[in-house]
DNA sequence: ACATGCCATGTAAGCGCTTACAATTCTTAT
DNA sequence: ATAAGAATTGTAAGCGCTTACATGGCATGT
């Protein structure tokens, strides 16, 4: 069932049924309705690849990440969907992984497939040295990207993001003037965003300590599922006489491994322990007692990402970089 | 940049570039290479969409999922996009939430755009009435319909699934001979796989003790992230008179409320209080002590579901069902 | 009654590719 | 050397749609 053969049946030429399709608005009603009754009575849908090739869209986005099945990622997955959805476009979802070349191959498979617009969801995507950013740049030279908490200065890349900085200066204050004061600082990525939580947690300490306290960050390079690796590490951190009796951790993964560690070392949550995590997942109120967490309000920064995109497709001017504050969610693992 | 200009600047017919592009055998070695040094020295990428209308197929596969944000749907959804990524099928997410309205129409969606076939992640798409599954028969009589952990008898409909009735009752039967008689089973699905899963733990009580123990079965109607309102609803079972000392949750999830329940009542775990999981998700590493859970093997069925799609849309004859059966994993909430 | 202009419709030329079929060139066996 | 057949290449007809432009009908103002 083709156009032509609903304008045969209608009586009238493929222009004008196009034409009904495309909501033209030089159509008298009467054709019209006459149209359209044909084409639901024969249940005709438009050839999709057809319209493609002759709009030079199918209204389809890219949405890149890392791991879709991360929970923070795949929320943020799952919000840009629905709002993507809910402007009619629909999402092509490509998994990277974690490796760099890989995302240069999926970055160029998106472009090929003729999507709309790229979202990068996740600061891993971009890097330090501006080479290896190229990638996108490339990409960002044909359609434009969305980057989703990070940010590069290159034309047509566009990011929306929360203030990560702020939140985990903001944080370790907190903790740090709640007594604790040999806070260790977990983290498990040295992304865009990564690095503006470790320089938030830096100046907080060595403003509150006075002196340099770079020992007390340690990096975690391993599975983000692996929670007992995660415990062993802590658990070698202190057997090599790293004290601390509190963890700021980059993630609410890094965190859940730190409250089974204060667990393990039969230290009372948050007596004699503190924990706070990022992101505020739902892993915060699965454990005991529940984690304080530092919300970066995903959705609002997804629904925010999605409209600034649509705004750019549709040629209007938009915010080259928004930035959101985020909150932290006091719960059980904080005094 | 198109097929034409790579012709000429080529000194061939474009029929011939179409050859070398699509790795046709009718190429001479000579005319291929000339031709690849050119494409590349240009960077020309063929026009998807023309390419679709040529070949009536661009290669993507349409996932449809309640909620990809959901721990399991999640995982799911990535290992079917990785599979497909290596066969070079890109995948289009489409979370259609609960609402059985909205999967006919989501179904409707990916079908117009024309997509190679359809994987149903999850059971809570096939319903208990013909009629409301005529939606799915629709689809399936245009491009082959996977399930994923559903089975249903419809021509032209694949399933792979795990076996929730054997895991179920099994996993019922340890832990009633651990000692523990009254055991709560906690659910919050009517889907095809969740009746399955149920129906193994009735079976198994109704076995061991002789008599029909369907009050102990409770239906949770709730979201799948408020914690605090399943611990609420356990309370207020007990509440009301309803005795248990275990409970066997259908998902990792309200299992953990369980933990937190019987925390919040003081009872040790295990040896006052069981629980017992599903999915085994991240999740089940996250409570203190360590969640039991059933695996059911899902990267297993994932690849299994694809390899089956891909065979059929090459044509070959494939297994109508798979069953995979799970595995129960013991950790320290049960004894 | 007639020119003017607008609105509805039709015609036909793409969009960039695949592929059946025709044409040409190259092998190989005789 | 030559005919038959295989291998390579070209020609052109789609695939199903959008849309610029052409055409014709009709209302309006004079």
């Amino acid at each position: 069932m083709t156009i032509y053969d609903i304008s045969e049946k209608a009586g009238v030429s493929i222009a004008t049924v196009s034409r009904v399709l495309n909501g033209s608005r030089n159509v008298s009603d009467k054709t019209r309705e006459k149209v359209l009754d044909i084409i639901d009575r024969y249940g005709y849908t438009p050839n999709a690849f057809a319209r493609g090739l002759g709009l030079n869209t199918m209204r389809t986005m890219g949405i890149m990440c890392a791991d879709s099945s991360d929970p923070y990622l795949a929320k943020a997955v799952y919000y840009i969907e629905q709002k993507l959805r809910a402007n009619s476009y629909d999402s092509l979802l490509c998994c990277t992984g974690y490796a760099p070349e890989a995302k240069a191959a999926s970055m160029n498979l998106l472009i090929t497939k003729k999507v709309d617009g790229i979202i990068l969801a996740g600061s891993n995507f971009v890097h330090d040295k501006e080479c290896e950013n190229k990638y996108i740049a490339d990409a960002a030279a044909q359609i434009p990207v969305m980057l989703l908490n990070a940010d590069l200065d290159i034309p047509n890349v566009y990011s929306v993001l929360s203030d990560d900085f702020s939140s985990m200066y903001e944080a370790t204050v907190q903790v740090f003037q709640s007594g604790v004061k040999d806070i260790l600082y977990f983290y498990n990525s040295n992304s865009y965003s990564g690095k503006r939580k470790l320089a938030g947690f830096l100046a907080a300490m060595k403003e509150q300590t006075a002196s340099e306290a770079s020992a007390m960050a340690q990096f975690y390079h391993g599975s983000h599922e692996d929670v007992h690796a995660m415990v062993d590490y802590l658990k070698n951190l202190r057997d090599k006489g790293l004290a601390f009796h509190g963890v700021i951790a980059s993630d609410d993964t890094l965190a859940l491994a730190a409250v089974k560690y204060a667990r393990e070392m039969n230290c009372r949550i948050p007596d004699d322990f503190s924990v706070l995590g990022y992101n505020n997942s739902v892993l915060a109120l699965c454990c005991e007692p529940e984690l304080t967490s530092i919300d970066n309000k995903l959705e609002t920064l997804c629904q925010h990402l999605v409209t600034t995109l649509l705004g750019l497709l549709e040629g209007r001017e938009m915010p080259k970089k928004t930035v959101f504050s985020g909150e932290i969610i006091r719960r059980g693992t904080t005094r």
